[in-house]
DNA sequence: TTCAGTTTAGTTTTT
DNA sequence: CTAAACTGAA
């Protein structure tokens, strides 16, 4: 046994932690609750696997679930033991999946270029499969399709492994058809799925012994993080590939396994001690994020799980900071409130990229990103899907059919965007081409010159297109990405189109282009960039500027931060009231340990909010304070009876109304639409005058003179120029023109 | 084939 | 409420 102390990267483990990286050989469990310090433990793992000269750079494969979460390592990594982590093997499943079956893809039937696809294309290519199959898309819409084959895909079944049994009854037995064409659609167009970045690489293994054999050589060590989050499909992979050496970590937290709706299998992680054997678990309990109070209350809450391995954090930080609680009469209210808490804060001289709000869902953060602009607060959302816009999609497309001819999807995507006279008929008649002919669009196209399906005039415009992206594709030898997507943008006239649509997003559209651009300059190939664009979601740029984070919860995991701001925590909307119905008692549980997630991100200060009144998809709803509250420690569910659980109370506390009754008949049942009606025009109109001038002063705010200075969160100061109602010309410092919302502008 | 006007359906979380 | 899907006229 080597003497450690001469590691001084050892220096400052606790005990635990230090076993935890020590234990190099068989594998091993690191049941790691949050903030005990998992990412070190991993990156010094591996620190330590190098220096005692265990295992070299390219044998180590380490794996994570977010793309952030494999930076962060590689950083980690880089920074103890310099330039040769970049040969360690890190990376998420889908991106190490896709590297495995780029080199192997032939023996799935696969050419190396393909492309993967995302959810949107899914639906539409499930969509092109029933309406030719007849089927009652009514009834068994394209989404319920995909649900199931996901769901098979995540658990590593490829069609030829269904059976019976695992097909459900109400389809007819059509699902399994379904599968088996979907899964040739996509060969044929040399794509893959996300599922398939899984799927596929478990075939490969499964079915080729020599390539096992290759990757079990080259891996002798396995480091896996998140490991409650792996699927059924991940598992084997990873089973298979650890299976000669046996050589592996995993590190992860059962309270924290939120993605069970995705085919996480917590099972994965309690069964550890019995799928491995003679492994070693080890718990880190020890805490150094948050504060006691903030342990309490987390501690507290997940104890009402019943399905779970069982431990308590602990910590030396004690601090006397209580966590806080408030109500608000609906979400405007609670973003306000939240704003006037983050600049008190500001005056305490907390750095805003300490302060994060964390959501259930995306919906909620509509009204809290209104009253930051209005108050000029900078921030930031994360996992905002720069890449699901229309504008960039379509652009993406043009790539991807200059990189795979045989991408049916993206090509029937561009093929009249903009308008080049060629609709549904003629694709309709093209593809009708292709098939006979064994044929992917684009060469249906090409060939059917020599045909007689359509008039000239048709054949012309097919024609010319297809020369567009034949020169096109010819750039990718002599031109820049860049230039290549620059050049395609402006001859397709696809500028021209937004430039000639009069609407101010149009100019937005053209700018999130210009935006592209700069996100494609960063690669060497047109390639490079269509498997980061695929596989990267989250936009995480640095935040060197200084701005309050706003996220979902999911997105929070491996996080942390001062301020922790947890709104909307409403029974119904946290826990969701869809997954309880889905996933009954498991799916309360899963939302707990999601509460849970949200509160161990907190390291000193950690606020709930719920709302009593709250507009769902445009529909005024009042509700309960979450189930989750009442779990919570007696000093804070204390304050939530003061406020009582009925949404007025609070504004008039000599009074007491039973509103009961009211909210028990509120919610999705017939009616409820006039219910909700009635509630707006009386009640909140009459008896709360004073909140609605709250809201008008708001809007005071927005009155502005031609030539003001004025301060745009994104685009930074700037002059008014024009004002057309409530829309302004502004003429930005370092942004140029743009035309602007005058509520997303403050006054200087 | 295109476009505007109308109806309907979907409303959680992510690689 | 919003975005997608549908319908019908030019």
């Amino acid at each position: 046994m080597l003497h450690s102390n001469q590691y001084n990267y050892l220096q400052g483990l606790n005990k635990q932690q230090r076993i935890a990286v020590e234990t190099l050989d068989g594998p091993v469990l690191v049941l790691s609750g949050a903030g005990t310090g998992k990412t070190r433990v991993l990156t010094t793992r591996i620190a330590h696997l190098l220096v005692t000269g265990k295992s070299k750079p390219w044998n180590i494969m380490a794996v994570t679930f977010t793309n952030k979460a494999a930076r962060e390592m590689k950083d980690r990594v880089g920074r103890i033991i310099g330039p040769s982590s970049e040969q360690v093997l890190m990376g998420t499943f889908h991106s190490l999946g896709a590297r495995m079956l780029r080199q192997h893809c032939e023996l799935i039937g696969l050419k190396s270029n393909f492309t993967i696809i995302d959810v949107e294309d899914q639906v539409k290519l499930l969509k092109q499969i029933i309406s030719a199959k007849d089927v009652d898309d009514k009834r068994w819409p394209a989404k319920y399709f995909l649900n199931i084959i996901s769901s098979w895909k995540d658990k590593g079944l490829t069609p030829s492994k269904i059976t019976d049994n695992h097909i459900f009854e109400h389809s007819n037995g059509l699902i399994k058809d379904i599968y088996i064409e979907y899964q040739q659609r996509l060969l044929k167009s040399n794509c893959v799925d996300f599922g398939d970045l899984l799927l596929h690489p478990l075939e490969l293994l499964q079915m080729n012994s020599d390539v096992l054999l290759k990757w079990q050589s080259k891996i002798t060590h396995i480091l896996i993080d998140e490991y409650q989050d792996t699927n059924t499909a991940q598992y084997l992979w990873i089973r298979l590939l650890c299976s000669k050496h046996n050589n592996i970590c995993c590190v992860g937290d059962d309270d924290q396994s939120i993605y069970g709706w995705r085919g996480a299998e917590v099972k994965n992680i309690l069964n550890f001690s019995n799928d491995f054997e003679n492994s070693k678990v080890i718990r880190l309990e020890q805490n150094y994020r948050s504060t006691n109070k903030i342990l309490d209350v987390a501690n507290c809450l997940i104890k009402n799980n019943t399905n779970r391995l069982g431990k308590d954090l602990w910590t030396e930080n004690n601090i006397d900071q209580d966590v806080e609680i408030f109500n608000s009469y609906d979400s405007s209210d609670e973003a306000r409130k939240i704003g006037e808490i983050i600049e008190d804060k500001i005056r305490d001289k907390v750095h805003l990229t300490e302060i994060a709000v964390l959501v259930r869902t995306f919906s909620l953060l509509r009204a809290i990103e209104e009253r930051f602009i209005s108050i000029g607060l900078p921030y930031r959302v994360i996992g905002t899907k720069f890449y699901d816009r229309q504008e960039i999609r379509d652009a993406i497309a043009y790539v991807r059919v200059l990189c795979n001819p045989l991408d049916d999807l993206a090509f029937e995507r561009i093929i009249n965007t903009p308008r080049r006279g060629i609709g549904p008929t003629t694709i309709k008649k093209l593809s009708e081409h292709g098939r006979q002919n064994d044929m992917q669009l684009f060469h249906s196209a090409e060939n059917i010159v020599n045909s007689e399906i359509f008039n000239n005039r048709t054949v012309e415009k097919i024609i010319q297109f297809i020369n567009q992206i034949k020169k096109w594709k010819l750039l990718k030898n002599e031109k820049k990405p860049m230039d290549i997507l620059d050049q395609v943008l402006e001859e397709s006239s696809y500028y021209e189109m937004w430039k000639n649509e009069k609407s101010e997003e149009a100019e937005t559209r053209i700018s999130n282009l210009k935006e592209l651009l700069e996100v494609i300059s960063e690669f060497d190939t047109l390639e490079g960039f269509l498997q980061h664009v695929s596989l990267m979601t989250d936009n995480d740029v640095g935040n060197e500027l200084g701005e309050v984070t706003l996220m979902t919860l999911h997105a929070a995991k491996g996080s942390e931060y001062q301020v922790v701001f947890l709104p909307g925590w409403e029974d119904g909307l946290f826990p969701s009231f869809r997954s309880l119905e889905q996933g009954g008692e498991d799916g309360l549980e899963e939302e707990r340990r999601l509460a849970y997630v949200g509160i161990t991100r907190a390291k000193k200060e950690l606020f709930f909010s719920y709302a009593s009144n709250r507009r769902i998809n445009g529909i005024w709803m009042s509700s309960l304070p979450s189930r989750f509250l009442k779990e919570l420690p007696k000093d804070i569910t204390n304050k939530i009876d003061a406020d009582d659980y009925s949404a007025y109370s609070l504004y008039d506390e000599n009074v007491s109304y039973d509103y009961t009754q009211k909210f028990k008949n509120q919610g999705y049942g017939p009616g409820w639409k006039r219910m909700s009606e009635l509630q707006i025009n009386n009640v909140i109109d009459k008896n709360l005058p004073q909140l609605q001038k709250n809201s008008e002063n708001d809007f005071q705010i927005n009155k502005f003179v031609k030539g003001e200075r004025v301060f745009h969160v994104k685009f930074g100061m700037g002059n008014v120029i024009n004002i057309n109602d409530d829309k302004l010309d502004i003429k930005f410092d370092n942004a140029g023109h743009k035309k602007i919302q005058s509520n997303f502008v403050k006054k200087q």
